[in-house]
DNA sequence: TGAAAGTAGTACGATATCGCACTAGATGGT
DNA sequence: ACCATCTAGTGCGATATCGTACTACTTTCA
């Protein structure tokens, strides 16, 4: 008992055990694919704002992500330096700023994903997709309580 | 299709996306109730050698939780500098060491789990413990299959 | 046994993440 | 209109993570 691995917390220590993981591995993989000095978050970004539409401030960005804004900020200036995103003054709020994708910032997401291709490609064939899609909704279920009972 | 979403690779990158999150989530809850300088790896590396016994050398370690060994190292000064761990030298092999559990670090883990506790209840009353063992296979098995085909 | 190759750990430097504190601008109550 | 309060973004400092390169020791093999 004093180990957890069969209590009931214990069952929650191994799933976060087990996501943290996977967290790791995957955007190691995941980096393993991108050029030189870019990460994950460089790349998620991009595929955000690809996704959902750019304009949005760092505020948003920094909320959808769930992380501090000062790391966006940070994201956001290294984006910038490669020309990925073009960033402007908000002309409804004098405090804001505006994000926009640029052509090169596309065109940086359409290579990251062509070269992650393979990847995926070789993992579908021993992890099923359709396990994959059962699991999403209650992975998004634990993710929406989290975000709901924050610190 | 550009964006992904509908195709099987788009599974994936939801996967991904869903566990990182997931990840951070927890990582900032675990740590919201550790004493001030102690993090999620800290916690974790006691934790592991609670549950599976220390006198493991620190590259066993670094394995265990997928870092570099550097990371590792870091980690480890830090345990020791707090006392919650005692690092001696391997007697089997004069270029390795061995790390050892201390009163203190086993006092730091007990305090840590009991504080915990109510955030893990509570967690327990919106998502069904039997959901999460019933997760925990598949989890497993990617977390198993991106081991298997790190780059 | 002696040299080549491999392994454990560390030092160092670069970058990411994040908390704190500050500035500039917006908002709300009087 | 004014002042208190709140909010968006940034600068700064601390720590975590990780790659590279190095040392010391071990293993392998001729």
């Amino acid at each position: 008992m004093p180990d957890g691995s069969k209590t009931t917390p214990g069952v929650y220590f191994a799933l976060f055990n087990e996501i943290g993981i996977i967290a790791q591995l995957s955007r190691a993989l995941f980096e393993a694919r991108l050029p030189d000095g870019l990460l994950t978050p460089h790349f998620s970004v991009i595929n955000h704002m690809v996704r959902l539409g750019d304009g949005k401030t760092p505020l948003d960005l920094a909320r959808a992500f769930q992380v501090p804004k000062t790391t966006m900020t940070h994201s956001l200036s290294i984006l910038e330096k490669h020309g990925f995103v073009r960033i402007t003054k908000n002309p409804d709020d004098g405090r804001s700023k505006c994000v926009f994708l640029t052509d090169t910032g596309r065109a940086f997401r359409e290579d990251a994903i062509r070269l992650l291709g393979p990847d995926l490609a070789a993992m579908a064939s021993e992890i099923d997709a359709e396990d994959v899609v059962s699991l999403l909704p209650h992975l998004e279920a634990i993710r929406k309580y989290l975000d709901a009972n924050r610190p």
